[in-house]
DNA sequence: GCATTATCCTACTAAATTAATAGGGTAAGT
DNA sequence: ACTTACCCTATTAATTTAGTAGGATAATGC
């Protein structure tokens, strides 16, 4: 299951990809468009900032704004942000890779396979897809 | 994230369709070949039987075996047991549809149009392996 | 320079989910 | 009868997720 952290901060990213010019947008603004509360959001903006995507500015007119257009920035870079590993377990995680205490022989696992695949499948359609996709829909 | 429930039975319904004839097979026995704790597998494999997964028989010579072919046991199945939704969020859904609380429009969603891809792709994979798959690696 | 605005940041708490355990009940075989 | 092994409910422990509190810091404008 994806997490609200995820979900509230793939909306916020396309409200501020849909803004007219890159001007800095307050949180609190985002919070009441997007129906997300707003010290919740206020984290999770504070991670994508730290994290390379988003820029902030303080004071009066302050607010997020993000730092690379939504064309440069993939959704791989946006979930593992957010949410961590792509993979479903993490014997197959190419980025967060760790090994089963269980498991023997890793080649051998069904399990380890079937979420190989799944894996592939998921990758492809998060480095297909930008933020500038999910802000024409 | 897959739960150990999923993984274990997973675990567990390959090592049954590896068996040579589909006699039953203990609890213990799995639980001892897989490292899987005892009391969980019980847990597990009660739930997979009441699903039309398994079937039991009780006392000495008991334990557990498929009822179908394992090549008549389709991931999806396992799957949606086991792990519930397959999607990542309950607003694309099949089987376990649920409308978000802060969208108002689902087709001017970010989030559930990104997921609504991952699930296709997740399920294709899922609907294209079936348990003997699984068991033949 | 002071008030206002809005981000920054750490810590904490509540709720939900997951993983596992306990312990007795029930049915089948010998 | 006795043993074996599944049946089933309830409980607990651990972890993760979601959300809150409250003050610190920095920028802007009068």
């Amino acid at each position: 299951m994806l997490s609200k952290k995820t979900k509230y901060g793939i909306k916020a990213l396309t409200f501020l990809g849909r803004q007219e010019d890159n001007t800095p947008v307050a949180i609190a603004s985002i919070s009441k468009s997007e129906n997300i509360s707003l010290k919740f959001l206020e984290s999770i903006l504070l991670t994508l900032r730290k994290n390379g995507i988003l820029a902030s500015k303080k004071g009066k007119g302050g607010g997020y704004y993000l730092l690379k257009s939504p064309s440069e920035i993939p959704m791989t870079d946006v979930m593992r942000i957010l949410e961590g590993p792509i993979s479903m377990v993490p014997c197959v995680s190419l980025n967060f890779y760790e090994k089963c205490d269980d498991c023997p022989d890793e080649n051998a696992c069904a399990v380890h396979n079937l979420m190989m695949q799944v894996r592939d499948n998921t990758l492809d359609v998060f480095r297909n897809t930008s933020l500038a996709d999910l802000c024409n829909c």
